[in-house]
DNA sequence: ATTCAGTGAGACATTCGTGTCTCATATGGG
DNA sequence: CCCATATGAGACACGAATGTCTCACTGAAT
């Protein structure tokens, strides 16, 4: 089979957000192809986890980019990322459970450079009046990838509907659980 | 030093919270202890996290018990869950994230038992008009864990203040990140 | 048909964590 | 004060995963 960098990723988040210690051959295996041809494009383990980890963050920049945040509403900016995110649900998922293990420089900046932008966009949210100023956008920011990653879960163990994804999140995330007047 | 059980298996959470890959000699290091006494006591790494497992199980079955999920409203049933809950958060965040590892019976069975009360108490507050309808309990119930988790998780980091645990998880819970007309 | 780059399978040595053991030491009770 | 129990440190063998290598084979381009 010819080799697909791009499906091989893809695979290996897969198994490795279901069992994080899956072996090298393991994933070779769920990529179809054999350990040698694997160890041939990532040096090692850990430079398979390094590409997992700046493939999570591009699809993640992608999805911000995509959402053009600063364009309507907050509330119509916030739909669009999760939106945008959805397909990347379990990679991030996976990240998120195991980014303690790295302290690589380029990953933490691109880490970093995420959580700015969405960051910057809930205080834009709170500045506008738009989102409550009592939680702090640090807090929202990790409750979004919080939600996001549970929500992942939640979808791959069969807890939740896949197609109720993006609604769940964005409501709890929007409203909370809380049955208010305007509901 | 005397053995601990308890306090052995505090710093082993929260050592393995932040690398869930943490060898047995760091878990016993960290603990003050030596590698040969922790197998002493913990028969191997599984009998070890198993027993991570059965505490958070059972500590978060006493803030269950203790927060009283049945009286007065939901809200302040569900303020008195997360305040009970804080004590266990590292603990609990550790096990949300590895629980996919095990695929025990008893373990199970304790999840399930928790989740069925978790979820019940949602599902009675819906019934009640004080939960939102189209937010399922299962989705709720996994909400909880999850900013619990990513709530224990960003105070261990530094990201959130650890005196703003129970406001910030229990006001996005409940109320969402949306300026509404009451707030 | 030939060549050649890339692959799968397997063998191999190495490393690392684990689990067990021994022994010297310390702590606590009788 | 003495004895018993438990601990810490270290040595050891075992197993598993890793990383490297070789070799035969496939498939595609020339």
């Amino acid at each position: 089979m010819t080799f697909d960098r791009e499906r091989v990723l893809r695979s290996a988040a897969a198994l490795l957000t279901r069992r994080s210690t899956a072996t090298m051959d393991e994933v070779a295996r769920a990529a179809g192809i054999g350990r040698a041809t694997l160890h041939r494009h990532f040096s090692g383990r850990d430079a398979l986890v390094r590409a997992l980890e700046n493939l999570g963050i591009q699809e993640f920049e992608a999805a911000l980019d995509a959402a053009v945040l600063d364009e309507g509403t907050s509330e119509e900016a916030l739909r669009r990322l999760i939106a945008a995110v959805e397909p990347s649900g379990g990679l991030l998922s996976f990240l998120v459970t195991e980014n303690q293990l790295f302290e690589g420089e380029e990953v933490n900046d691109g880490w970093n450079r995420l959580d700015a932008r969405v960051s910057a966009f809930f205080r834009r949210g709170q500045e506008r009046g738009e989102f409550r100023i009592d939680l702090t956008p640090a807090w929202l920011t990790e409750a979004l990838y919080g939600l996001v990653s549970t929500g992942a879960w939640a979808v791959q163990v069969g807890r939740v509907a896949g197609q109720d994804f993006q609604y769940m999140i964005v409501e709890l995330l929007l409203g909370g659980a809380r049955r208010s007047v305007e509901q």
